[in-house]
DNA sequence: ATATCCATACAGACCTGTCTGTTTATTATA
DNA sequence: TATAATAAACAGACAGGTCTGTATGGATAT
């Protein structure tokens, strides 16, 4: 434990700075040297906080999966305040998050993609992250359908996972609401 | 046109040495050198063929598309002499894809998420690919299911190419099972 | 004899990670 | 309250390696 300033502001730039290049650019397209300039850190600073490279693309990670719970939940809760069950919010918060203008699409699956084996730590992590996506996912469809729905609920995940892919490929968020209709029909079919 | 081997046989090499490379390990992780050290070809070779790794890449994206095609057509006609219509076949091919053991997702989803705006050529063809792939499995639902089931092909794209990131994360073909089903319930619903 | 290819060295930039030493700010002690 | 000790951050040079891309010269084959 520090005794200066406990949550060490520094390495709270680090982690924030590196997030957003990382997310932005790319992982491997982001040297170290970036990350300390734009965080006005020393390289020093940053390699007392983290071992390595690798080690910070992990804490990365970990802070990248809490700040976008906090945003899809904070989204969800505004589209919910509105009337919407919580799936119709999910897939509102969804096409929010489509359409940011630095909409990149998911954090977790751009490193599966770039890291492969090369940071096995950081690509466990991913596919946890989404195992834990699932079951919130899944949470939510028993949560505003019942829980016969929960039969479709990897299909929805499958159609979740789609649209955020397509949205980047095609370069709008149509595909938000695809699969919203797409995942009503099939919820339909259990009752 | 050169006047020894037309289609250059060292040429062939390096794309076909790149593309393996770049697919298993990421088109950044893998660099030149790997390349010319593996298809035993000499760096100028391979700077005489492309101006430069980006250009590289493109070719080597295009290559891919072919081959990919190649792959998927075959095993569907494969499927479709056992008696599965086109639809029920690309769903078999798709997962025969997955159940490859090198298999790592999409290559042009792994691109544009390594290479964002950095190689923009690439990235615009790896967009360009998806729109070509949509039209054609549009295609393989209007024969396999009439016309009135096109109305469901954008969602069903979408169901697929969920399949194809989820079984990277969860590291299993389940997926491809999966969406075929709630493929069929969406088509269902058209007739 | 012309073009391709091979082998290798090289330039210059960039990469991760280390080292040294200074500054700053908080904490402990006199 | 004044001073010493401690810890964190800063600045910047540096090592060793890798990256892309170029240059040179010799081998091969049509």
């Amino acid at each position: 434990m520090s005794k200066t300033q406990r949550p060490s502001n520094a390495r709270k730039r680090i982690v924030e700075t590196a997030e957003k290049l990382f997310y932005s650019e790319g992982i491997r397209a982001v040297g170290i040297d970036r990350v300390i300039a734009e965080a006005w850190v020393a390289k020093m600073t940053l390699y007392n906080h983290f071992p390595s490279k690798d080690d910070l693309v992990v804490e990365v990670l970990k802070y990248r999966e809490e700040q976008f719970n906090l945003y899809l939940r904070q989204r969800m809760l505004e589209h919910q305040s509105q009337g919407l069950n919580s799936l119709k919010a999910f897939f509102a918060a969804l096409k929010d998050w489509f359409q940011c203008s630095d909409y990149r699409g998911c954090a977790f699956l751009n490193a599966l993609a770039e890291l492969a084996d090369s940071n096995p730590t950081a690509t466990d992590f991913c596919s946890d992250h989404k195992r834990r996506f699932k079951e919130q996912l899944t949470e939510i469809i028993i949560e505003s359908a019942g829980t016969q729905a929960a039969a479709v609920a990897p299909a929805i995940c499958i159609l979740v996972e789609g649209a955020i892919v397509t949205a980047v490929s095609e370069g709008n968020a149509d595909a938000a609401g695809i699969a919203e209709q797409a995942a009503e029909i099939l919820i339909s079919q259990t009752k």
